[in-house]
DNA sequence: ATGTATTCATGCAAAAAACGCATTGATTTC
DNA sequence: GAAATCAATGCGTTTTTTGCATGAATACAT
């Protein structure tokens, strides 16, 4: 079981599909299949049904997907441990975070983190809530911003920090009635289009449910899949939305504006995870610790 | 970084020499001192520290060691994992155990769990207390038979199960003047000499600490490195020992007699645990609902 | 101190493994 | 039913690994 064969089999099981997978590894089609069929003659069980021109996982190779993924997760980290053990901030911070924070949140924690250490390199990803949890466990990435913060059910796996709490605001067209407020509170929206992220991302649930306590059922207009394609929805006069206030922090778009909401527990609490089984890499460590106290001095200075 | 590269880096830092580590691993030495180098190459880093003859881990290298031995158990298991799924009755149980079970306790489990799965197999091995713990966490077998049942502080990494209390009694020379009573009290034994397992073993401070219970220090006369060599001891009248009961079962040595105790508390937890990162591997799983299924039979059938 | 025995590293040829190409047979698509 | 796509396989080529021989450095014994 060489680790040649796991990569391709890896890659294979993704793809499904086994020319488009040697492209991608830049080898021959034969090259693969022939691995492949080597990894199942050692393991002397199938991994993948051959149905017509498919290749697909089997229940058992399924099974040694994750295990194998797991265990080059770790090979992986290792390598990139020992490499950055010299010297840590020459080294790679690999972070997932949510679309939300894509915009303002991340980017200016990272250009503070370049003015300390201008060598650190970033691999960035997003995803959507569970698939941040579920990296963090598996060992996708180490570390993963996240809103807002899991609750116990995960935390034997994962450990975190809550960074800050910030304000969920709304964001209406321009010629909007209560466009003029500089407050309003949710109930006055119980009428209006709103438009909303869809189905499976966390920060959609927290809207409706934020409505209902409002004691109404949010009337959606359109969904967008990401938080600009919001706020061009809205910017185009076709509904309301709430927002995390950070996502318009120097960045409302044109024909809007946005309203603080005096609704009590109006908040979502930003945080940062990483797994609990596992250490932080030297690099990640360095960025984790900086985390911590950048907004442990900016909280303090919020009082 | 392939996975004979690891293989062999396991071997040598295990050995901490190259010539020897190439003929346990069959291979010529030039071919362990060439796949090192690569792999020193290839993560730019040097992994042991060439002093004379002798090669040693640089403390960079024991880490890179800790985690490709957790990776490589990964992928050992998952081996396991995938021969073992269609039937599991023809696997093998990996299982670590004090050495205070390898005469009793274990020998008949397996022979009960033989008589249901003919086919299974076992890869046995024992350790010291620490040992058993450590081995399971790190993956270096899955299951281990332990007593005491280690508490809290691991609780994280570890599950287990209690199987049964038993009884710790003394195991006096035939010709001791208590040798006739039926039953005595610790107490009783406090200025005979006392035959017990080295610094380490975690059944001598049990034993040590019942004596300080009964308010008094145990004379050690000899220290013998597993139970037999105890047994020996006081067949050969140099002191007396303290032993669980289940160690004597069939199998008192001669000129030997043991006797109850009947001090409170005098009695040690035995069970079993497992990682509670991973799941147990098909077999083992077979094993450990056995384990709980005898034992509760066994126990109800006691009241 | 000097010689001898070990031990790890390296050059080089042999063996083994992986690769790419071409082709086959099976299946899907139009 | 023809064309296209895909995985498997035979085969010659390339790459990698191995083993042997050797060299350099160190430890040990006398």
């Amino acid at each position: 079981m060489e680790t040649r064969q796991i990569r391709y089999f890896l890659k294979v099981a993704e793809m499904e599909h086994m020319t488009e997978a040697a492209i991608s590894l830049h080898v021959a089609q034969s090259s693969v299949s022939r691995q492949i069929s080597n990894l199942e003659n050692e393991l002397d069980v199938e991994l993948f049904i051959r149905e017509g021109r498919r290749v697909k996982l089997t229940p058992l190779g399924k099974i040694f997907y994750d295990r194998m993924k797991q265990a080059m997760n770790l090979m992986d980290d290792a390598k990139r441990e020992v490499k950055e053990y010299m010297n840590p901030e020459k080294g790679t911070v690999r972070i997932a975070f949510p679309i939300s924070m894509a915009a303002h949140t991340l980017p200016s924690i990272i250009y503070a983190f370049r003015t300390r250490y201008p060598e650190a390199q970033f691999e960035m990803s997003n995803a959507l809530y569970p698939d941040l949890i579920k990296g963090v466990v598996n060992g996708e990435f180490n570390l993963a911003m996240i809103a807002p913060m899991p609750i116990k059910e995960h935390e034997k796996k994962i450990t975190g920090t809550t960074l800050f709490t910030e304000n969920i605001v709304a964001l209406l067209p321009l010629h909007h009635p209560l466009a003029n407020r500089t407050s309003i509170l949710l109930r006055e929206l119980k009428d209006d289009p709103f438009v909303v992220l869809p189905e499976g991302f966390i920060f959609r649930d927290q809207v409706v449910q934020a409505c209902n306590v409002a004691r109404f059922s949010p009337q959606v207009a359109f969904e967008g899949k990401d938080i600009d394609a919001l706020k061009g929805l809205v910017s185009a006069g076709l509904g309301v939305a709430l927002m995390p206030e950070s996502t318009l922090v120097d960045n409302t778009p044109r024909s809007t504006v946005m309203i603080p909401l005096t609704d009590a527990n109006l908040t979502r609490t930003v945080g940062v995870i990483y797994p609990t089984q596992r250490e932080l890499l030297p690099t990640e460590q360095l960025f984790y610790n900086f985390l911590l106290e950048i907004y442990e001095r900016l909280n303090e200075f919020k009082k």
